[in-house]
RNA sequence: GGCUGAAUGGCAGAAUGGCUAUGCAGCGGUUUGCAAAACCGUCUAUGUCGGUUCAAUUCCGGCUUCAGCCUCCA
């Protein structure tokens, strides 16, 4: 049985799943200005392998991940580019949908972007009006009222008398709460714009997900997920829109994932300390990254650094070393104390290192049963292939992840010839000249009894 | 100020009321011409002060420190 953490009652519950055998799932994805960096991998990846293995457990899974591709941010961006606003935003996307591919990531059933769902959107705005849970403010924006919604702070645990609103910002003199928030927005001069019954405008962040998320999955839905930094407000405001549009329960489990962060500080545009996907991805395999992510259970912390991306680099090219020569072609495992472990621990609020434990216990036992016991050794690299196949990891060629595609194989083989008629004559500097040539060009040469493999560093 | 959450060995990172993962790094050995890889063995830990208990790293409370949210953020 899987238990899954939820942000709303702060305990890990069984999936009790509305319709039986389905699953709907909404995520939170992103805002599309600028090229993804590694907090968004972490997003896509960690919902990735929630959905890979709740497919494995045999749901049908309607996976919707939302695009962000009209707000202040993307109008400013466009405007300093000098491009209209849709350019930009295809751009990115086009960006995203590449970093995601790259990253082993299965694509969302559905990646529904809010500018195709406006009539959706002020449908719902317009229920919310009917339903008294938002007015129209003096400078013409439609505005949800916190305190029509007695739920309002639930999910965050915050209450509405205690936030410190405008602390940090200057509050807004024309809303009746300084926590009430913007569901219709004026257009101001040359900016992109949809006539509404309110004038021509735009939709607040907020009631996009809702509405988007009702239009794809329904008023209820079994899990919705995303960064833990969108708990409060954007999360508590979904559920305020969809509750109060809709009059039903909105959502059964809030999955919420850590931030990566450097030197203990939180990976962001703002703060300037982000890395994108694609500069990691000039210095690492792609499967590096994803490894990386997995580390770390999905609600910890996550630290970025090159001394950890380097470690699970290595720990990565332990397990490929352990499939390398084995056919791994679907063999049985007549052990399988690995796959029910691997369930054990994944019905665990998906406990990706312990996954990564199994699969290092695998590839220990692998490389012990090679040598005296090549069936068992086979059937054994099967099983790793197959689990690590749950959370998208161990699926490339061994040969082609630890040499590479880019390579001059043929005089590397030429190379590690020559350096065996060394070995042969026992000229013993020439052969060690050609294994230093050789590392200088970032590879490694490894001697079996028969014969001499190599593999990049 | 309010609300969340965290503190585990050299690093990363799980778990657990009594047996102490896993990876990287280190040390000793097997193997190798020497290495590498692999195998065998091995060292290092539960922030702090109390409480509950036969037994606490694990449960409870105080303290300290850190991170996040209360503006846009994954």
């Amino acid at each position: 049985m899987l238990n899954i953490y939820n942000t709303l009652t702060r305990k890990k519950q069984p999936l009790t799943p509305i319709k039986p055998n389905e699953v709907s799932i909404y995520v939170c994805g992103m805002t599309v200005y600028d090229y993804c960096h590694v907090g968004h991998a972490r997003v896509m990846v960690v919902f990735d392998v929630a959905v890979r293995y709740l497919r494995y457990l045999g749901f049908k899974v309607n996976y919707i991940s939302n695009i962000t591709d009209i707000d202040d941010k993307i109008i400013q961006r466009a405007n300093e580019n000098g491009e209209d606003f849709n350019e930009l935003t295809n751009r990115f996307i086009q960006a995203m949908l590449e970093d995601s591919d790259a990253l082993g990531v299965i694509r969302p059933d559905t990646q529904p972007r809010a500018t195709k769902f406006i009539p959706e959107i002020i449908a719902m705005i317009q229920d919310l009006l009917d339903n008294k849970h938002a007015y129209i403010t003096d400078s013409g924006d439609v505005c949800y009222s916190v305190k029509s919604f007695a739920n309002y702070g639930n999910l965050s645990g915050k209450k509405i008398e205690e936030l410190r609103a405008g602390e940090r910002v200057n509050i807004d003199e024309s809303k009746e709460n300084s926590l009430d928030f913007v569901l219709w927005k004026m257009a101001k001069l040359n900016e992109p714009s949809w006539d509404s019954p309110w004038g021509t405008g735009r939709p607040g962040w907020h009631i996009e997900c809702s509405a988007m998320s009702t239009v794809c999955l329904g008023n209820h839905f079994d899990i919705h997920g995303g960064g833990m930094d969108l708990q409060f407000p954007h999360h508590e405001n979904e559920i305020a829109q969809s509750e109060g549009a809709t009059e039903e329960k909105f959502v059964n489990i809030w999955m919420h994932n850590g931030f990566v962060r450097i030197n203990d500080e939180k990976m962001s545009k703002s703060l300037g300390n982000f890395f994108t996907v694609r500069e990691v991805l000039k210095k690492y395999q792609p499967e590096v990254l994803r490894y990386f992510i997995l580390t770390s259970h999905y609600r910890s912390p996550l630290n970025y650094s090159d001394a950890d991306l380097n470690a699970a680099k290595q720990a990565l090219t332990r397990l490929y070393t352990a499939l390398r020569n084995l056919d791994t072609d679907n063999k049985s495992c007549p052990d399988d104390s690995y796959k029910q472990r691997f369930t054990a621990v994944m019905d665990d609020d998906f406990n990706s290192p312990e996954v990564l434990a199994i699969l290092f216990e695998l590839s220990h036992s692998i490389n012990k049963a090679r040598t005296d016991d090549l069936p068992l050794a086979t059937q054994l690299a099967s099983e790793l292939k197959r689990l690590g196949g749950i959370v998208g990891l161990l699926q490339a060629d061994p040969e082609i992840y630890l040499q590479g595609i880019e390579q001059d194989s043929a005089s590397i083989e030429q190379l590690i010839v020559d350096r065996k008629t060394a070995r042969q004559q026992r000229n013993w500097a020439e052969a060690d000249r050609i294994r230093d040539e050789l590392q200088q060009q970032g590879i490694v040469l490894e001697d079996n009894p028969s014969s001499t493999t190599w593999r990049k560093i």
